[in-house]
RNA sequence: GGGCGAUUAGCUCAGUGGUAGAGCGUUCCCUUCACACGGGAAAGGCCGUGGGUUCGAUACCCUCAUCGCCCA
């Protein structure tokens, strides 16, 4: 290969590769396979949107699992798509037209659709392409849209087999209300946010003149459409007033005192003005009296007061009349104090207007028995939510869930599958209130034959396709072959955030709909922050954009710090340092890589023809890096199976650096230059790195195939290559567990000690690495003698020492600094250049250390209950080095004598 | 108001019933022929507070404090 660059430069080696890999299919499996399936379905992100930290985690995440899997040998399907986001998009193309002076009603519905078609089409592909800079290996080929026409399909499907089995039905009531954005909100969709307001007590008078009831209100406008006051029955102040009426100010009506075991006693005055239109507490009061309560709509759906609120304030904006209700109620003296108070706030998700409830007819879903199989489901086990600690959340919600409110009064989204017949003919069609629920479009009544029909404006919510995403986008409610190969899907990565939105509605739906659960497990990864914890938005200015990151640092850099932060259950506070650390990591890998090719070039001319057999007998610290890599193999995968990705990405690390580069690559330094071993070093060197290459690549998927593309193959496990897995990295073999060499590993501990101990003479007295002092080595054992002496050309390399001795007996030379360990005793003489008194004090220091050791050991040992109660291992292994500590104490103090007499 | 989680090195975070680890940063040494995006050495922590369980708690239980999140 040409001379690789010193360093590694991401730029056009990423789209280079990832267009090779799309382009020869790798990301599509099969669809009669011979493996074992492994599917994912991406959280369609919306459509509208734009890569955020939060889709890098989760689609990293996601594509480690799939290339993980797939190199495993499963067929892998991954597949990706986009949301429809009913409000968002139709938000964004209602912008476009407002600056072009038009509103989406001049232009009217099939217009409108065919602008936001159009939108799309442009700029909806938007989030798709930044996934793929991610590296992301989905399957493009199967790239869905919830408008598509397959999935529009299902949705029709589902939504008239739930009418079918009464499970969705029509319902006046208060719903909430955006303002802004002119349709109905879910619960869900509603975010409740604390702000200061105020507590208003304002005086009620009765109408006989006998004085006044106070009521505390956060919403004085309200009272306009008060139409009751409840007081708690309980109540010993309010129990004889029940019954009687007040004349409502700045109305002319009269409302009575109701009572309601609801009204919390110790809350403002105990006394509680009733607005059943405009308020889901009040809505229920309402609903409980006999007869109700009317319900008298105050607020119009711009959140304007309506006529009914009275000729003055008819037309005012909510907060306006707010105002002119207490400038009113001032000059009548009827406001006795205000008080702040803080309170929760209802605010639209997507546009953060304040809800406004408003009573309207809509559609809604039963969910009460969808909800407890999709409990039971995950109480037996049959979906693993992790971490385990998410199932409490879900369980609660999901015992507190409330019907669905499933209708949208916007454009954009599945058209409500529902006609209203305009004549209703006959009895049959009245006691269906001339609904049609219908998979096509009707062309006459079914009840009484009328053609008059006109369909339900409305939409659905987005999220009622999207909780169908794991069938839909297999082709449902065919019965394909993906869906007989692929469904359930084996897991779901996602936020937390859309737990309820979305996973708990796709299970509802997938039991209800395929029978058996959307996927087996859900693993639940963190939200990313920013450096001081805050919540990531535009509206606080701090974003991080992945794509700036990427053009930084790499992908692969990127990605592995994001791998490398996924610690379960825990957030993730995202600093930009980590990256550079990471891109580091990268260029090690690169260099390393250098080095070894540099090693191969001279010797085999062309490194096609390279062909090192591995050999039989590997020297010392060969054995120790493949029994290393082993470990490190092991480690990975069942990190990941239980998706431990930081513990996996964290093994690789500190094997390629820590293990691989800074001891076996400075070790194959010396044994390079010697026939004898050379070929089996380089073997080993060259095997370590492709086995790291292939473990890391789920992680670094693109470095890690520019690498192993330029480096010879010598077979996976030593074996020859199987020609079907040359072509490419992503459909190699994942590094499967070899057994590990704990001789090899246990020998190779003597000469890191040996090598260590003589770094810290030379580090602490600030003697350069390369000067070359000979050394002396008093072993504690023959054994260990025997392994430094068989290893000493390796010590010497990497101490960079002249000369070595090394024995049982070895004496401690005169004039020399010393360094104890566990298994020997390290000399170094510096005639003339050793400072007594510095060298005292290293010794003492290491004494002290020594010292509170053994007391901590002491206090343990002296006890008796410790003695008696605590396992006999720990007691033996105590014991153990406690006697370790007083032999190295003993040799340490012999030392500080032996100085101290030096100096004396 | 109800629930959940966090609190460990200067910073960002792992972790375990037997006195703690990483990355970055800091200090010192080294321009060694893969890499200064490098190598070597070191400093730095009563593991938030107060109790309890235990032979032994940073870890398990409870209290409190601070911070964050979810739900109402």
């Amino acid at each position: 290969m040409a001379e690789l660059n010193k360093s590694y430069t991401p730029e056009g080696i990423e789209e280079k590769w990832y267009e090779i890999w799309v382009s020869r299919g790798y990301f599509k499996p099969e669809i009669n396979p011979s493996g074992k399936p492994y599917s994912i379905v991406i959280p369609p992100p919306n459509v509208t949107g734009s890569l955020h930290m939060g889709h890098a985690l989760n689609v990293t995440l996601q594509d480690v699992l799939a290339r993980w899997k797939r190199m495993c040998g499963f067929k892998v399907l991954w597949v990706p798509g986009t949301d429809h986001a009913g409000i968002a998009t139709q938000n964004v193309v209602e912008r476009q037209l407002t600056s072009e002076k038009i509103t989406r009603q001049q232009l009217g519905r099939d217009a409108f659709i065919e602008r936001v078609w159009k939108w799309k089409a442009e700029y909806g592909g938007r989030i798709i392409h930044q996934l793929k800079s991610m590296g992301a290996s989905c399957d493009w080929s199967r790239e869905r849209f919830t408008l598509d026409e397959g999935l529009s399909k299902a949705v029709k499907e589902v939504f008239v087999r739930l009418y079918e089995e009464g499970l969705i039905y029509q319902d006046n009531r208060l719903i909430n209300w955006c303002p802004r954005c002119h349709t109905a909100l879910s619960d869900l969709e509603v975010e409740h946010e604390e702000l200061d307001g105020s507590l208003t007590h304002i005086r009620y008078p009765f109408s006989d003149g006998s004085g006044h009831l106070t009521v505390a209100t956060t919403r004085p406008e309200t009272m306009l459409g008060d139409t009751a006051v409840a007081v708690n029955p309980a109540d010993e102040r309010y129990k004889d007033l029940i019954g009687k009426a007040i004349s409502l100010p700045l109305t002319d009506r009269k409302i009575p005192v109701v009572s309601d075991t609801a009204v919390d006693m110790a809350f403002g005055t105990g006394a509680v003005k009733v607005t059943p239109a405009h308020d889901f507490n009040d809505e229920a009061i309402a609903k409980r009296q006999n007869p109700s309560l009317p319900f008298l709509i105050v607020i119009d759906d711009n959140a304007k007061m309506t006529p009914e609120a009275g000729p003055k304030y008819s037309g005012l904006d909510r907060y306006e009349c707010r105002k002119r209700v207490l400038i009113e109620l001032r000059e009548l003296n009827l406001i006795e104090k205000e008080e702040k108070h803080r309170h929760a706030v209802g605010h639209c998700y997507r546009c953060k207007t304040m809800i406004e409830p408003l009573p309207t007819l809509q559609w809604y879903v039963n969910v009460q028995s969808l909800a407890k199989d999709a409990m039971n489901v995950v109480r037996e086990k049959k979906i693993k939510i992790s971490p385990e600690s998410w199932e409490n959340a879900y369980f609660g919600w999901m015992e507190n869930i409330k019907d669905w409110c499933i209708s949208r009064q916007i454009w954009w989204g599945h058209r409500i599958p529902a006609w209203y017949c305009q004549e209703m003919q006959n009895a049959k069609c009245k006691m269906q209130k001339g609904i049609i629920v219908s998979r096509e479009t009707p062309k006459e009544c079914p009840f009484c034959g009328s053609q008059k029909l006109v369909q339900d404006e409305d939409v659905l919510d987005t999220w009622f396709s999207s909780a169908l995403w794991p069938f839909s986008t297999l082709g449902w409610p065919e019965g394909t072959p993906e869906l007989k190969a692929f469904y359930p899907t084996s897991v779901l990565v996602t936020a937390f955030d859309i737990l309820f939105f979305w996973v708990a509605r796709m299970i509802m739906m997938g039991l209800k709909f395929m029978g058996d659960v959307p996927f087996r497990h859900v693993y639940i990864h963190a939200i990313i922050r920013d450096a001081s914890g805050q919540k990531m938005s535009k509206s606080k200015g701090n974003v991080v954009d992945p794509l700036v990151l990427i053009e930084k640092y790499g992908t692969d850099a990127f990605r592995f710090t994001l791998c490398a932060f996924a610690a379960q259950g825990r957030d993730i506070k995202f600093s930009e340092e980590r990256v550079e650390g990471y891109r580091h990591f990268v260029n090690k890998l690169w260099n390393a890589t250098r080095f070894i090719m540099m090693n191969i070039e001279p010797v085999s001319g062309q490194r096609s023809a390279i062909s090192i057999k591995s050999p039989e007998k590997l020297d010392l610290a060969s054995r120790w890096i493949l029994s290393r890599l082993s470990a490190t193999v092991d480690e990975v995968n069942t990190a990941l199976d239980d998706y431990r990705f930081n513990d996996a990405a964290n093994s690789i690390y500190q094997f390629v650096w820590h293990e691989f580069c800074d001891w076996y690559i400075e070790l194959s330094k010396s044994e390079i230059q010697n026939p004898k071993s050379r070929d089996g070093v380089l073997w080993c060197l060259l095997h370590t790195l492709e086995t790291s290459l292939r473990l890391l690549h789920p992680f670094m998927p693109y470095v890690t195939e520019e690498i192993w593309q330029n480096i010879p193959k010598i077979g996976a496990e030593g074996r020859e290559q199987r020609a079907e897995n040359k072509e490419s990295i992503v459909i190699s073999d994942y590094p499967k567990s070899l057994p590990v060499d704990q001789k090899a590993e246990a020998e190779m501990s003597y000469v890191i000690e040996a090598v260590t101990g003589i770094r810290t003479i030379k580090g602490e007295l600030n003697i350069p690495l390369s000067a070359g002092v000979k050394v002396s080595i008093k072993t504690f054992s023959d054994e260990a003698a025997g392994i430094l002496k068989d290893n000493l050309y390796y010590i010497r390399r990497l101490s960079r020492a002249a000369e070595i001795e090394i024995g049982p007996d070895i004496a401690k030379p005169m004039d020399s600094a010393a360094c104890v360990r566990a298994s020997m005793e390290i000399y170094i003489p510096l005639k003339g250049l050793l400072n007594i008194d510095t060298e005292i004090d290293r010794h003492s220091k290491e004494l002290k250390k020594v010292d509170e050791a053994m007391a901590f050991l002491d206090s343990k040992l002296l006890s008796e209950d410790f003695l008696q109660r605590a396992p006999e291992a720990v007691v033996k292994k105590e014991k153990a080095r406690y006697g370790e500590l007083a032999a190295k104490k003993e040799r340490i103090k012999e030392n500080i004598k032996k100085l101290k007499g030096m100096a004396g």
